[in-house]
DNA sequence: CATGAATGAGCTTTCATTCAT
DNA sequence: TATGAATGAAAGCTCATTCAT
């Protein structure tokens, strides 16, 4: 009665061998046998994990927007002051581009090709509510001003990822001055 | 002369076949047969204009970058005081990004995906150089803080994307008012 | 005793299941994997039973092949005069035909294409001996047309697969009446 | 201007080969690379041609059809008697299945299996119309049977599919004598 | 210059079968 | 015995590119 389970382990190197596989070739050149092959199982054994290969993309941005998330808002503490809160919040989100630097990279494609189907960009997009939230706190204290949460986002934490690009592509360096400048700089464009 | 208009003429229609497929299907599902079909042209004749696919789109790349260098620099007058001739290129950029969604998008996939090839990246950047400038005699100037240009693009015009992304798919609607709130987001960031 | 029960059932679903889905997909459409769903047992398990996939349509053949041949002699009894005697088998071989709609719908299928290996084709053929016998009987009386007795077969047997074909695929109704008539026509084909 | 045009020659080179594998193999051991080699082609080439398998199949099918329907109604004289006009064509369709054995077979294949699909079906069907007129002509002279056509063909043109498959398979002749005593059973089942 | 036909290589996916429990 | 996981081989089909005109 007992047999072989389904193991993480697997859907993990599936995971990691896409990751790779796409961040540096692009989706059009990660073929199902090159994933298979650097996971080191067979391609028939993805369609057990997998759907399809759409699946299997769409599968992975939402494990990565979830770990994502965790990271985001670890140490958040809803009873400190907006200011401080939303710093944890920035930097949390930065380390995560700094150190996890494939998922980054990977989200980036995501969100900036049709890649990953309507329905899981949704899904991903909720993971950023309680920032939403801490925003719509701040403006009604007057600490952060009265404009869409869309323009707070493109000028606080959407540089991040050009930063995180460039610092893989050309000489420029995410040192710990760079990254405080940018808070002061992303800080100043939204506060009152 | 007659000839060289037919060629401009199919050369153009395959520019824009690839734009389309390309930002709606992703690079992926834009196969050199549709393209010719949406071009109106035999697959065969592509290869008259261009050497192969990776061709075609590196200079469909080139060609767009050179389009919004010269609306990004449209009245840029040195003589005028620095925060005026930012204030002018950023318009213009934004202008650019709402008037030519199709080439803003494409554009945006290539700089986030392993699509086009490190040299035409090389030679993209390049027509940015009139903007770097400009930031530089800020900074001597003490107007504009000194931080490095990266932070200055991250933090004033790569925002740009992201809100003319999300104008695309969602129910953000750029308004005038939103984007005089944006240009003064982006210059609280970097002014001294 | 018990094991043997348990058995029998699972190879019964496994039966089933393949002549469900041979007679209503194809052959080509029948795989494995779907044959094990819709007898709700493991893939693995079918190799407990049968060999291969060859070897369990040919078991499945001729297992049908044997249950419509007790079908066709029940109640023939020997010592009655041959009209009555071919009549009762005609009659018989008809009822199953119409009752067993997916086992004659299957051995149809078995005859008129190269599912079925050579060894298994001949093994079933057998089981019509008893007709063939009456027949002959028939002929040296006087009553039969002295004539091949595939032609025999050909004009009285083989027209049921048609009707009843076409009773499942088009309007054709198989009534009383058009079963009386096909006998008579049967009758009339063969008799001297 | 001038280019290599769509042949028939390849067209049909991929007919006979799938008449060939199908007949042999069967409909699901008859794979598209083993069409394209004994074609002599690519497998890439198929798709110029045809749809999809599915739809090579079904062009097959009514391609045969058509053949066979003009040889079947070959010489066929509306002013003849009944009698000599059905046996005209009951011996061309016969002629037919001797002499092109392999289409022969692969009509017997198509009309048992689901390898056709319901839309050609329906249009092969048609090609024997002027046969059911016909008979039904006959039947308003009183010289054939009441009985539903479906009867007719039963026991007239169906054995014929009969004989052949057991001329190929065994070792059944189907001489001239047997060809005549065939008919006289067929014509005996359905003469009033 | 321009074309539709043609193609070998490679794509995603499925298959019959086996493995490990 | 019975299983779900696993797989190499092969399926149908598409691709970027070239051929022949």
């Amino acid at each position: 009665m007992a047999i072989r389970q389904k193991c993480d382990k697997k859907r993990n190197a599936l995971f990691n061998a896409t990751l790779h596989l796409v961040n540096n070739n692009g989706f059009h050149d990660a073929p199902m046998s090159k994933i298979a092959k650097l996971a080191e199982v067979s391609p028939a054994t993805i369609y057990i994990y997998f759907e399809n290969k759409q699946d299997l993309i769409n599968q992975l941005y939402l494990e990565i927007k979830a770990s994502f998330s965790i990271q985001a808002f670890k140490n958040y503490d809803l009873n400190q002051p907006i200011k401080e809160s939303f710093q944890q919040i920035w930097f949390n989100i930065a380390n995560f581009k700094i150190n996890k630097v494939e998922e980054a990279n990977f989200l980036s494609q995501c969100d900036n090709t049709p890649m990953i189907d309507e329905e899981s960009r949704q899904k991903g997009l909720k993971h950023l509510q309680p920032l939403l939230d801490l925003w719509e706190r701040g403006q009604q204290k007057g600490i952060i001003k009265l404009i869409s949460p869309y323009l707070l986002y493109a000028y606080t934490i959407y540089p991040l990822a050009f930063l995180t690009t460039m610092q893989q592509k050309d000489s420029f360096q995410l040192t710990e001055k760079n990254l405080n400048e940018a808070f002061i700089a992303a800080w100043n464009s939204i506060k009152v």
